[in-house]
DNA sequence: TATATAATTAGTTATTTGGCTAAATAAGGA
DNA sequence: TCCTTATTTAGCCAAATAACTAATTATATA
């Protein structure tokens, strides 16, 4: 049961969400993407992703500096919880307009991204 | 997604997933057994349970004094999540004590169960 | 009608959670 | 090797949450 818990919490806050869906669609986004995204500090973000992943809902590669987030394949038995929250969410206002944004997201190289995150020292979409 | 999310916060505690599971298994039952179960004060326990009927997880009845609640069936695209939970659960130890206590409360009545919650001013089973 | 009582709501308190900044870690390039 | 930099961890604070007791509501029955 507290396996399952940790899975239920690690999608139950609004963010945390947020990036599950961002992930169902691009399935793999980076660290900063998802920063910029999320409209939050690098930080927050990084405690978000961390929660999920210990929760064995996303899995990550390092490559060089960057760290790069998809959804979990490890363990099978999450599929039909992915697939129910898809077909619960793939139609959401709110995951319309994070589709959008992230589209415009992609377009700008990591390095700026991050560049542009540092600067602003928290988040602020230009 | 707002919607989602409540049903998921819903689940995602722990004494409201024993809920929810005690009512996979027992189709319904009464506020003052459930206090039981959940060994809390029957005000945390009545907030609980209208979390979860507000999220859309539980419903219940009123009959006399007592509110019977059973998992809802209004929203039929909750149940593959429900099927899901159930799955992932019915084997979980935690489940397992779960039940076996309910057996035991389910042969008090409830008017005595009640005079228990009482007398013992909070939790404390006998 | 008055009393007893099951459940809920109000009000309080302790814990957890999510956000931030700053410091630490890890990796690439001069 | 030393510097830059993407990410994570540590430490702090405010807001949300879950627990309790006490007060209220709604229902049955004497």
């Amino acid at each position: 049961m507290n396996k399952t818990l940790s899975v239920l919490k690690a999608i139950s806050d609004k963010n945390r969400l947020r990036v599950f869906c961002a992930l169902l669609v691009h399935d793999e986004l980076c660290a900063c993407q998802i920063t910029d995204f999320l409209q939050v500090s690098g930080a927050t973000a990084s405690r978000h992703l961390s929660q999920m992943v210990t929760a064995g809902v996303l899995q990550n590669r390092k490559q060089g500096r960057w760290v790069y987030y998809r959804l979990s394949s490890e363990d099978p038995s999450l599929n039909p919880l992915f697939k129910w929250l898809k077909g619960k969410l793939e139609n959401s206002m709110q995951m319309q307009q994070d589709l959008a944004s992230l589209e415009k997201i992609l377009l700008i190289p990591c390095e700026e991204l991050s560049r542009k995150q540092r600067k602003n020292g928290t988040c602020t979409r230009s």
